[in-house]
DNA sequence: TTGCTCCTCACGTCACGTGAGGTGGC
DNA sequence: TTGCTCCTCACGTCACGTGAGGTGGC
């Protein structure tokens, strides 16, 4: 480049040597963002070196996401506050990346689900997603990202083994609440031991996730959150098998 | 919403009822991804519960970054592979966090240069840039992420220090340089103690690190390196410094 | 008659991509 | 004359926001 010092260069030679499209240089020459310094007689663009430079200086700002606007008022020397720029664009950066992050949870999230399910249908993703809108409620976005990290880590197989647990587990439960057994009975301490075992398995023991799970556990439906498994009668139950004498609840 | 069945909402009624704007149920009537089923004498839209479920079914796969051609493709039943549109969306998404990523860390480079800058201008920001541009020639994304979050571990105070740090030792070798000291001399021992101690700081030790940390050294200027600090001359006797007689380099 | 809700255009956004139709030789 | 480079419109993108100007009573 600084050895064609002084040369004019037609756009289609400075597209190519920057990268660029044709169409784009038009662009900034309509924007006045770079204009050409000279037309040839029949009018083609010649750009300077000075405009090449410049140029140049164009697509390094590109490179931080700056718009053709932002980019225009620095180069053109209006007075803007660097550091107040640069943080405003690292402030925007960052709302996307929190946004993004949002939308890939929620996508592995559906894929869970459609894999879990034999044939899956629009209308069980539709249900899937009232799921996901519902757990968003209870958890914090942090919470949730732990949680999708905590099942990769296990894999789908301890997955399906843990819901196969819940599935015995509230077998064992109903069928102790039909014959009228006390939810407090030493009959069902295996039952409460497998149950701690599985809530440490899915909140790590995290003491945040265990509160946010019982808010959900105790205010939304139990027929939607175990896809018709457990009712109003077990749940309830179920809360009383944890419920110490004193009304303190450690399930 | 169940209560109201039968009912035939408005626009306004309806807009209000999921958030969106009248002019979004405009638009999705224009592109045929939600038409009223009926129209009052007057020409006002009426959406029956059809209408209402379906914008549900629509905002909430809205959620997911779903474009409204593929929403609409999965509600009017052609038939869309679920886990393949899924599989495609997510990794759309995680290509604009890594992009973003890629934005986010350039962004914060640049942050950093303008404050350890006293009065930032536009012609050092374009040095920053360049040389945000020959460190992602040697490092990769992973590896400048690393040094951007060990950066901001070790805090300003102590890469101020660093940098004076790195001033004092070459101006020492430098000295012993004019004075026509052997590389390998004993005397210089402290000083390649105090490198090495530097270099660790910089790199955690870590051996790819120090790799990408050579090359770079090895093959970029050194003046634009160390902002003229270094020049050939200096930056040749100090890598003999290191330099065991066998020809090995441990620098 | 006055509000209020609704209606239909239609331009603007952001940074170009993609032709169409034509001229001229940096 | 044939290519090749260049030129100037001008529409399209994506999901609406924002008026303008007007009618009608879900």
């Amino acid at each position: 480049v600084s050895a064609d010092a002084g040369k004019n260069w037609q756009v289609g030679e400075l597209a190519r040597a920057t990268g660029l499209t044709v169409r784009t240089l038009h662009h900034y020459d309509k924007l006045g963002l770079l204009v050409p310094s000279q037309r040839s007689f029949a009018g083609y663009r010649l750009y300077g070196d000075d405009e090449v430079r410049r140029l140049y200086r164009i697509v390094a700002l590109r490179r931080v996401g700056l718009s053709l606007d932002a980019i225009a008022a620095l180069l053109n020397g209006r007075g803007v506050d660097l550091a107040d720029l640069f943080g405003r664009q690292l402030d925007a950066v960052d709302r996307q990346i929190t946004e993004a992050r949002v939308l890939r949870r929620r996508l592995t999230a559906i894929r869970d689900g459609i894999r879990s399910d034999g044939e899956p249908s629009i209308d069980q993703l539709i249900d899937t997603m009232e799921a996901i809108t519902m757990y968003e409620r209870y958890y914090t976005t942090d919470q949730l990202e732990r949680l999708e990290r905590r099942r990769e880590d296990v894999g789908e197989e301890a997955i399906a083994a843990a819901e196969r647990g819940w599935a015995e587990i509230f077998a064992t439960v109903r069928g102790e609440m039909d014959a009228g057994t006390d939810p407090r009975d030493a009959r069902l301490d295996s039952c409460r031991q497998r149950v701690r075992g599985l809530l440490a398995a899915m909140t790590g023991g995290e003491p945040d996730m265990r509160a946010s799970m019982n808010e959900m556990w105790n205010n939304e439906d139990p027929e939607t959150l175990t896809r018709g498994m457990v009712d109003r009668d077990l749940r309830d139950y179920y809360i009383r098998m944890f419920r110490a004498p004193d009304g303190e609840c450690d399930g």
